[in-house]
DNA sequence: AATAAAAATGTGCTCGAACACACAAAAATT
DNA sequence: AATTTTTGTGTGTTCGAGCACATTTTTATT
């Protein structure tokens, strides 16, 4: 019963030829009542979906997809990014897919805005955008709705309904991960500090995001009792981060945990031995130099956010959709991987 | 320079027909010295692939995939693997797969056995199983070589190299996760029981290897100091399951932490309180009734072996090999997810 | 040199969808 | 009734690869 029908199957049920098929599927007129029945009685007796090969073949079409992402260079938390951009390209460009990648300063609005002008000038088929500016990333979207650019998101969320595909992850509920980790590692109670570490702040949602999930936790668990603290930590002028990062622990009363809300919980690491030796650290992203910390068991968790996956996924929805159709998945949460010493190196691939 | 070149382009480049051009790549002879220097003097200088989706409707063939796998009525652990099924059915029945579930009781290796003969008579194009026998999945592949039917693996490895497509994950390194696991949780020094729990033992180099792993984490970290038993328990005939692990929890005195193997940490989540309230659990799976003990702070972290992905990407991977002629991965390692009550939900879908 | 055999080369059709275009039938206009 | 206009219907081509078959060219044989 299952079988895959043609428009000339159709064609010959009905009775009709295989043009007025078409004209009926794509109700483009021109067809008499009687042909129209006809053929309508037929596919209401089969389940009709045109073969997505031949479609793909005859549209024959060659699509451009833009990426707009910081620069890696910045912060090596993207550097898993460009390579999936490389295994989509590889995988794909006989498709005729090409991908074009736009870096920006993840610290500069500018740098970002003037990136996303550039790739809107160049008319691809679809621009998928790290939204870490809220305001400018909005305006992307609107434009790419009038120049009817398919655009997608990743690693942040920007609630817009312009958005045809956004990937990332659910942070608040990361900030519950990392609470209910903590839970089990210091018992009933104790000490943690909340730490965001950044070199700059235009874009601080994410890590408010992970502060309220964290709380949350601990509000709604009453048989814990936990003092957290919040601290915002960023680069001094004058002297290293490194240097800021060491003075901030000098101020601050022994801690049990500490909860680094980005990807730069080595630099807590790298002086925990020296001002709070027992504080157990959790953090997100695995980049090498938290990966080293966490051998060293200087880093007892980290969260994985995946960026190579959202990046992975968020190009082959886009791509499966302009060739064969498939619908875009509007809003996807990836899991919230919790790392360890034992389990790292399976994610890196 | 990164263009798509069609047959009918470098039969033009080298002044040749296109008959030629194919005779050239498909190397069918009947090709004249000086038009093969032609044709592969423009190969040299440009990069030929042949266009899948061109090639996939010329192809024009439907692909009848057969999966063996256990009886989810007799272990929930694979309730998980149809959905992926049903998925990749509806995303692929248009591209011409049909997929077809056989299922065999995982007790039985007459079961599956009598299924597998089934399967390999019905002459797919492909056969994914799950090699719970080892001596019998091998004799699958070996049939399978024979009569040119691509074979594929999950769940579990048989060292064959005449499977096609295998995946999994590291059971070896999984129990290295959980002792590291058990290592934060209970401190330097405890005692730990590994409780092989099954019906059945025919295949139980699975749990043997997850014993190994965390064994050798203790081992090799000189500063731990844990007592490590082991305990097998099966179903004793005349009482029911549930109480022949009552009668093992009464027998043992209490230990720090309990590494449950398989999937049914939940029969001894059931008990803790009772006779061993201390009790740190660690488990395998997202079956119902462990996340049930999860949620219960009864079981402190399971590890998912994501049944679903497996069988989604072994099936994704032979459709595309198929359609589009993308190469098998030979081995794929799935990343051991370490799961506790804030992440699961993300891992479910 | 004429003919047969072999080798090389090009043409044309197929897969299924989509659409342009030619043609036929019905309806509207003189 | 003869014509133009509108509406309806079918045919043919395209996308690129792949292969069957026809045709041409070269080589071998009498």
């Amino acid at each position: 019963m299952k079988e895959n029908y043609t428009i000339k199957d159709i064609a010959e049920m009905a009775g009709v030829s295989k043009g007025t098929v078409d004209r009926v599927i794509h109700k483009r007129g021109k067809v008499s009542p009687a042909a129209l029945e006809q053929v309508n009685k037929v596919l209401d007796k089969i389940e009709y979906k045109p073969n997505p090969i031949a479609k793909s073949l005859k549209n024959n079409k060659n699509y451009n997809i833009s990426i707009l992402l910081p620069d890696a260079e910045a912060d090596p938390y993207w550097e898993p990014c460009y390579e999936a951009i490389s295994q989509v390209e590889n995988e794909f460009s006989h498709f005729g897919i090409k991908i074009h990648k736009s870096l920006f300063k993840p610290s500069s609005t500018k740098s970002f805005k003037k990136a996303a002008d550039a790739v809107i000038d160049s008319k691809p088929d679809a621009i998928l955008m790290v939204p870490l500016f809220y305001k400018e990333a909005e305006n992307v979207a609107k434009r790419c709705v009038e120049a009817d650019i398919k655009i997608a998101t990743f690693n942040n969320y920007i609630k817009d309904h312009k958005i045809n595909f956004e990937i990332g992850q659910d942070l608040f509920q990361s900030g519950r991960v990392a609470a209910k980790l903590f839970n089990m590692l210091l018992g009933k109670s104790g000490s943690i500090a909340i730490l965001h570490i950044d070199e700059a702040f235009q874009n601080a949602s994410h890590m408010q995001e992970k502060e309220r999930g964290f709380k949350d936790f601990f509000n709604l668990n009453k048989d814990l009792d936990f003092k957290i603290d919040v601290h915002n930590l960023k680069k001094e002028s004058k002297i290293t981060f490194d240097q800021t990062i060491e003075n901030f622990l000098k101020s601050i009363d022994p801690v049990n945990g500490i909860f680094v809300t980005t990807s730069k919980a080595y630099l807590i690491a790298n002086h925990i031995a020296t001002y709070t030796p027992d504080s157990v650290i959790i953090g997100y992203d695995l980049v090498s130099e938290n990966i080293k910390y966490l051998e060293e068991n200087k880093i007892a968790f980290l969260i994985h956010q995946d960026p190579k996956k959202q990046v992975y996924l968020s190009l082959t929805n886009l791509i499966e959709f302009f060739l064969f159709d498939k619908p875009l998945q509007e809003s996807v949460l990836l899991p919230i991987d919790i790392i360890n010493t034992e389990n790292f190196p399976q994610y890196l691939n």
